[in-house]
This record gives C-alpha cells, sequence and structure tokens, in this order.
DNA sequence: TAAATAAGTTGATAAATGTCAATTTTATAC
DNA sequence: GTATAAAATTGACATTTATCAACTTATTTA
C-alpha cells in the first residue's frame, strides 16, 4: 500500500459506515436476545411475552456508568449499539478491565450469584441498551423451557469463553495476546454482521493494555510492529486486518477464532 | 521452627487425618449440590426428587478420566472425594490446565453450549463423582423455581470466580500468582469444613505451573521463597500455611480469598 | 529390593516485558 | 481557534521470568 492509498483509506474509514455501524441500532435478530429465544423454534406468543418484560432504557453517553460495583443485581443488560467495558477495582486503587461489551453482548450475568455487581461498566461511547429484569426473566422461564435452555446456554458460553480467555492470560506473548484480542473482535462484528476486517476499537490503548495485562508501551508497540509488518493497518482506533492467517499464528490458534460452530454470539475475549 | 519441631510436622502430616480428608465420602450438606437445592428452604420431598435423578459412579482411579474433550455433554458432575484437574489441548500439541477440582465442586457447565466438553477430566487421584443427567435436571428445574434459581446462581458463580482468576493470571507476578493459589486452595478447604491452614496437593507442581501460566521451575522457586521466608511449610505436596496476612499481601488481595460473603462454595482458582 | 522412570530442585544465562522519561499527536474546554 | 489536557508513541534501561542443563529425590516397575 502506496502513502497516497493508505491516505485515502484513513480518510475513508474516518467517514464510512465502518464508523457508525456502532452507533446503528442492532436488529433483534442480530441480537444475543436472539439466541435467547428464537433459535431453538420459539413461537411467536413466546417471543412477544419476553419482547414485554425488556425495558430500553435512554441511551449513555461516553463515559456514563450503567452499573457500579457494588450496586443491586435486578436485570440482565443487552448492548443494542455502542460499546461498554467492564471493569473491577484492585486493591492498589487501581481498576482491571474485566471485559469489552459490544452491541449484541449481554452484560451482569456474573451478580447473579452475589444479587450485586462485582464490576462497574462504562459507556465507551453513546449507547444504548436493553434491561432483562431478572425476576421477570426467571418467571417467563420457568413458563417456557426452550427460554430457559437458551438462558443456560448463554451462561455457559460465557463460562466457556472466560476460560478460553484464560488460556491467553496465561500463557501466551505480549504479541499474542493483542493478536488474539483482535481476532475476537473481528469475529465478533463478523457475528454480527459486520466487517470482520475493518472496524473501530472504540477502547483505548490503556484499556486494551490492561484488559490484557500488558503495559501501555508494550501494546503500542505491538501495534507498530503488526503494522510494520504489514500484518494490520491501524490508524488510531481505525483497524483494517491484512493478514488474518498470520494473525492467528502469531495469536496460536489456527484452529479457533475463524469460524465458530453454531450459532452462538457473545462475549468477550 | 526448629528442625526437630519441622522433622514432627513433616511425619505428622504423612500420616495424619490431613492426607485422607481427599479419600473421605463427603457429606451431601458439605457439597455443591447442597448449595443447589437446600439453601433457600427446599423440602425435603424436593430433595428427594433431586436425588433420585443423580447417579452415583463408581469411583475413578488416578489418571482416568471422567470425559475426554469432543465427549458428548449429557450431565454435569460434582466431585465426592478425591480432585481432578481439566484440560484442554492447545495448538502446539501441549495442554493447558485450566481447573482443579475438589469435593463439592462441579465440572461440566462449560459444555452446555456446544453440547460437548471443551475440555477433558482426569482424576489426579483415586475419585468419586456424582452424575447429573442434564436433561432430567433441566426438567426437574421446571418443576422447582428453587432449584433453576440455584443452578443459575452456580454458573453466575462460575462465572464470577472465572473473571477473578482473569485477573491474576492478567496482571501478577509469578509469586503473587503461586500465593493467590495456595490462599484459593485454602479457602475452598475451608468452605467444606477441612483445615484451612494445612492441606494435601493433589496436583504435581507441573499441574499447578501451567495453570498459572509460569514455568515449573518458576513455581518451585517460589515454594522454596516462600519457605525460606518462613511464610508456608511445603513437605512436597504437604502443605502448612504460616503467615497467612503475608501470603494475602503477597497476592495483592487483601480483601479477598479470607472470608467469602455468602453460602456460596464453588470452582478453581 | 534394585533398576528405571518421573518429578522436583537449583544455577547460569537469555529473552521478554515493565518502568521511567521525553516527545508527539489527538481530543477537550474555554 | 487557541490553550490545555489526555492519549499514544518511542527510546533507554532494569527487572522478571523462561530456557537449558545438571542434579537430587521420589515413585513405579520388574
Amino acid at each position: 500500500m502506496t502513502e497516497m492509498e493508505l491516505a485515502a483509506y484513513r480518510k475513508k474509514t474516518r467517514q464510512s459506515k465502518v464508523v457508525d455501524i456502532l452507533t446503528t441500532k442492532v436488529a433483534c435478530k442480530e441480537c444475543s436476545l436472539h439466541q435467547l429465544c428464537l433459535p431453538s423454534s420459539i413461537d411467536g406468543t413466546d417471543l412477544e411475552k419476553l419482547d414485554r418484560i425488556i425495558e430500553r432504557k435512554r441511551p449513555l453517553k461516553r463515559n456514563e456508568h450503567l452499573f457500579q460495583v457494588g450496586s443491586k443485581f435486578s436485570a440482565i443488560y443487552v448492548v443494542r449499539s455502542g460499546s461498554l467495558k467492564t471493569y473491577s477495582p484492585t486493591v492498589d486503587g487501581q481498576e482491571q478491565v474485566t471485559g469489552f461489551h459490544l452491541p449484541g453482548e449481554l452484560l451482569g450475568l456474573d451478580a447473579i450469584g452475589k444479587g450485586q455487581h462485582p464490576c462497574a461498566a462504562k459507556a465507551l461511547e453513546t449507547t444504548s441498551i436493553c434491561e432483562v429484569p431478572f425476576e421477570n426473566l426467571e418467571h417467563l422461564t420457568q413458563e417456557l423451557p426452550t427460554l430457559q435452555h437458551q438462558l443456560l446456554r448463554l451462561m455457559s458460553k460465557e463460562i466457556y469463553d472466560d476460560q478460553e480467555l484464560m488460556l491467553l492470560l496465561g500463557k501466551k506473548t505480549a504479541e499474542a495476546r493483542l493478536s488474539a484480542f483482535l481476532l475476537s473482535i473481528s469475529l465478533r462484528f463478523k457475528q454480527r454482521g459486520f466487517s470482520s476486517t475493518e472496524f473501530y476499537l472504540s477502547m483505548s490503548r490503556n484499556d486494551i493494555a490492561n484488559y490484557l495485562g500488558l503495559a501501555v508501551e508494550t501494546v503500542s508497540r505491538m501495534f507498530t510492529r503488526f503494522q510494520e509488518d504489514g500484518i494490520i493497518n491501524a490508524e488510531r482506533k481505525h483497524i483494517l486486518i491484512n493478514d488474518r492467517k498470520a494473525m492467528q499464528q502469531i495469536a496460536g490458534m489456527n484452529n479457533c477464532c475463524e469460524e465458530v460452530a453454531s450459532g452462538d454470539t457473545q462475549k468477550s475475549v
């Protein structure tokens, strides 16, 4: 890619739909709730019942909280558009980012057990949310076995995905972590019908570093290295993935993060 | 501690009940299923119903598998006595240990989503297991809202615990990881009514290192260091925790792994 | 019981990543 | 629009941990 082409690309990504994809409403069929209600032949009436208990909240502005640490658990949330990060305070007064949540993904499943949120959720940009009051949901699952099954599946998926991430954090080098992170984001966009090669990272380098257990400087250097090697083009938060195969090699995962088996979407490297 | 006292202690731990605690049957009230059925005032009839669907399997010998990677998911398992590790194969042909499972803890929750086990489970010693066929359990939860609630709580707890571990793996130094690991094991024994200061580690140093994302040598050195500093006494797999406060400091978690809020037990640093 | 194998420990060295500091670029506020 | 603050990048250096190799101690098998 020449400098001119690059400049043109940069200009394009600044304006194009790549950007406002994240501020666009997500249709229900691309949403996690789709997995939660539709797939196993749930019929119209049941879907309507589910729809009835869901509340649409006013959009959050950037840096607004959806919930705080320790706040009472009362609902599960689904991202309609925009994105959030979840984070916990650590002993030394720092915060530890525990996840990023893109359109169609759930938040709050980790709070059911204790009845209060173990982490806080903050919008990374203008973000709109569906709220699913948990008590109502629980009642409804009693009525609708399919819904219950879906809920269990989603929670299981979350456990599974967390374990995948543990593998990553436990073993890998800095470049493997970042590569796996980008592939994960890419896959999640793809699963929602967006481009998997060209997307916008709403979180800061700092958040990424924190999440991956690395220093900001290391993350920055890895971005630079990937760019130098021609594997990605990173114009600030706009990412273009040039060589997916190479990234899979680096991430040490030739098998996964490419095609995911079932109709599951969800969650968070 | 003098050399003589140490020798006496070592002799004692070799014989005492510390060892056979793990081979003793765990009463139902110390078991995870207790959380799953009893706590929210489930009555005798309901408990009986649950008890009826549970199958007790013959004990596994050391190194026998409870399930293999990719095997069909049909049941959740509870450890009655003994212990297991779960692990996944990685691209480079290695295995990655994803968890250790002590008496009263669950296995298999990560398999619900895909319908097959993403990891294998292998006994670390002679181990007996309760099998809870999942289909039956799901049906039963339709009948017993309390049971459903408990199941959701347990799964949520698993998600929460995994996230705790992610923090550990993502951020901490080698000594913080090992310290947190030992504290976690300690707490889990305590929650089951065993000693929290004196216990037997059924897993190898290799497994620990693998699990914590460290080299065996590093783990070995950390054990040595802790011992030199008088924080623990480690006679091979017999561990005596001398200075819990110091370990919490090292682990960077003065708050957690000491007293856990609710009646939850479960799961796995 | 001895031999063979596996697990664990220790030391020396190299590689990876964190830390500190300086600088540039971008975003925000007035 | 300019000033100010925040975020990102880059370089130099220190620290941590992995790797390789040798060796010791347990455990298993014949």
